[in-house]
DNA sequence: TCAACTGTCCTAGTGTTGCATAACAGTAAA
DNA sequence: TTTACTGTTATGCAACACTAGGACAGTTGA
């Protein structure tokens, strides 16, 4: 699990590492259960404070995506979702309408959006599974 | 063409504005040529200083939905996307990936979620002919 | 119990952002 | 050229965000 961060990329260190678990969680890079690194050695190796990761990690845990357990560590959360069903919808179609509108004026028509949308489910189904089969 | 903004959404006010005209744009309420509000009055209208408005102007136009003409005024672009096909690819996917990002981590499954871009993708569209028919 | 690990809280320095006021400059028509 | 529009730029300042260091507290196993 090798994170990388750029203090010159503009965008928080923090969120930085927050997206990167997340994408890493979506592709199964990180699997249920599976601890994350706790603080000190992750803040250690990436040249941060520990409070700068356990701020990205506290962003994942109010998303639901990990969950903390005092004097143990971080986990990728088993059972997600602590948001309800009108609150997920919700949350779901905002991006998928920031997506559509940025589509919209990049001018890629309804057909080519859909082929790409289509493209980067396959991608994450495939990693997923690739490392479910022990690749 | 009436904009609201809400100091208290914790979004700052110049993004706000600034989505509002992007997903406008993106739903035919205002078209390709037409020119935008200006400065003072929709600052007046809204209550806000005129460079909070020229800060959402600004955002949109590097982005390539509007574009300004000194001493006339903004309009919203007839030829946009000022990017090249590899760009605008990139900035498109980054934006879907996101979606799928948070679809996994809502527990949305392959086909519920392509049912809703369709969805939204649906309702861009309607909105946008209702407009161009004059409705 | 003690040591070594885990995360948490409080506090602070630094830089950036958001919003504002004011003076400036281009355009157009009378 | 004058007037009344248009947007632009410079500046200030309060609020907030980001990162960090030190002290604290729960957990585990020897």
């Amino acid at each position: 699990m090798i994170f990388q961060v750029d203090f010159k990329a503009g965008k928080p260190v923090y969120l930085q590492l927050a997206d990167q678990i997340r994408y890493a969680a979506a592709s199964g890079k990180l699997r249920p259960g599976e601890p994350l690194p706790s603080l000190r050695p992750l803040a250690e190796e990436l040249r941060l404070n520990r409070n700068t990761i356990a701020k990205a990690y506290a962003e994942l845990e109010v998303q639901g995506i990990i969950e903390t357990i005092p004097g143990k560590g971080f986990f990728l959360k088993q059972k997600k979702s602590p948001f309800t069903e009108p609150v997920r919808q919700r949350l779901l179609l905002t991006e998928i309408d920031e997506a559509v509108v940025m589509a919209h004026h990049l001018q890629v028509g309804r057909e080519k959006f859909l082929a790409l949308v289509k493209e980067r489910l396959d991608y994450f189904e495939k990693k997923s599974n690739a490392v479910k089969d022990g690749e």
